[in-house]
DNA sequence: AAAATATTTGACCAATGGTCAAAATGTGGC
DNA sequence: GCCACATTTTGACCATTGGTCAAATATTTT
């Protein structure tokens, strides 16, 4: 049994069927939220038993959660990425507004996924190890914001005296989160007059920004080329969702 | 059978069931979320059977989509009280903000659960009657805050070139669902560092108000005594959530 | 090839949302 | 007060489904 860096043949198998077992599990998600398939199907759908399904996870819920965190991972990922962006700190913001919603995107039903994780049943039926995956997944995201706000802090581009970077990054986020639930409410959409929900979002987050006094704001700089600059340098694939006027 | 206004014995009593059910509904619902009890057990705590339940919702889901549009006809109650306060429009708006944090309060887990709903499988349990009565109190709550966001544009109090009012109404729904949610959040609380949620809610609300360029800005407007007049006038009792410096 | 070990399976269990025939209760006529 | 009829309530019963585990199957070792 090697628990070194190089696996034996079992645990590669291992592994890839846990990948298998997870694809199929993130398609039923992402199609028909939580409730509406059971483990019976996603055995079917794998080629696999029930029982085996349990060797990997320790319950529906545990399951959902890796499928989670594996989402969670690839948004962390996008937002390390969009962090580099070279620019002014509140283009580097911006770019994580992109990255966010490049995420959504191919994550459609991800935030909603995300809310029933937060109702309390969930955590419990779920194994230590993966509530943990989830956190370590989670404080990345939050790092990833939270220092740019410090950086743009320090080059007084964010005015340091009124908030803590704490403070900023959590109106950020909560804003981010609320819009992208918000603009999947179709009742709302139509309410609101909503035709592009991505460029609302990241209108959200400008007002934010603008609210927090980050340098340049809104009407004081053109973010047209800056918007073209982080498309073509960090989301190429993005005209998907991207609809610039 | 009377379907005019003055109801028969059978009729109320039938209404005083309804209500008794749905109080220890919510009461089950706000203590355990969704899942964690079943319809024996509510049948139980009413001293009614199961199927006598049946008799007055279609489904669990009916019942908590029932609940959930109580709260909701309850938050519109507060957010149209609190629309009437005298003062500016940006300080309506705030008023606004406090009825949020006095429902939030006394319905702690009410945005899980709106969280809930929006998750497909719900909608298509429930009643269309119960459908239609959550939709009915949703726009009443919409309408309250875009009544003042329109009177702030004409007063010129909002700029009225950049957004429409409903970009601008949707932009505080979103802060504020997306705030509470997020406060709600043990791990979030402490990486933000958040002592005081209601206070973090409102302050983003502050931050959409500035960023959209709603007069007075925070800087140029003391907001204390405002809020003092606000808690005197319509909320007396938000001193248990409440924590003024 | 046989024994030992590891893995996979699906019948089975318990919990629970939902149903419905039967019991209980209420109502009206005499 | 009693009977027939209508309405309401009940809880045994059903179907679904998350989860378990002894037996079957596959793999490795001797």
């Amino acid at each position: 049994m090697s628990m070194s860096a190089t696996p034996t043949r079992k645990e590669r198998e291992f592994q890839a069927r846990e990948e298998l077992i997870l694809s199929h599990a993130r398609r039923l998600l992402l199609e028909k939220g939580f409730q509406a398939w059971n483990m019976e199907q996603l055995a079917d759908a794998v080629e696999y038993s029930k029982g085996t399904l349990y060797q990997h996870f320790t319950s529906k819920e545990d399951l959902v959660l890796a499928v989670s965190t594996d989402a969670l991972r690839m948004r962390a990922d996008l937002f390390e990425k969009a962090a580099q962006f070279k620019g002014k700190t509140r283009e580097r913001c911006r770019a994580i507004g992109f990255a966010c919603c490049e995420f959504a995107y191919n994550y459609p039903e991800y935030f909603h996924i995300e809310m029933m994780l937060k109702s309390a049943s969930f955590w419990e039926k779920a194994s230590e190890e993966r509530r943990q995956a989830h956190a370590f997944q989670g404080a990345r995201t939050w790092r990833a914001v939270n220092h740019i706000v410090v950086q743009a802090m320090a080059l007084g581009d964010l005015p340091s005296g009124r908030f803590t970077p704490e403070q900023a990054t959590f109106a950020l986020v909560s804003v981010t989160v609320g819009s992208h639930i918000m603009t999947q409410e179709p009742i709302l959409r139509v309410q609101a007059g909503i035709t592009d929900p991505m460029a609302s979002v990241r209108t959200n987050q400008d007002l934010i920004c603008d609210g927090l006094g980050w340098q340049p704001l809104l009407h004081d700089y053109d973010y047209a080329s800056t918007d073209k600059n982080i498309v073509k340098e960090l989301f190429p694939s993005a005209s998907a969702w991207l609809h610039l006027e």
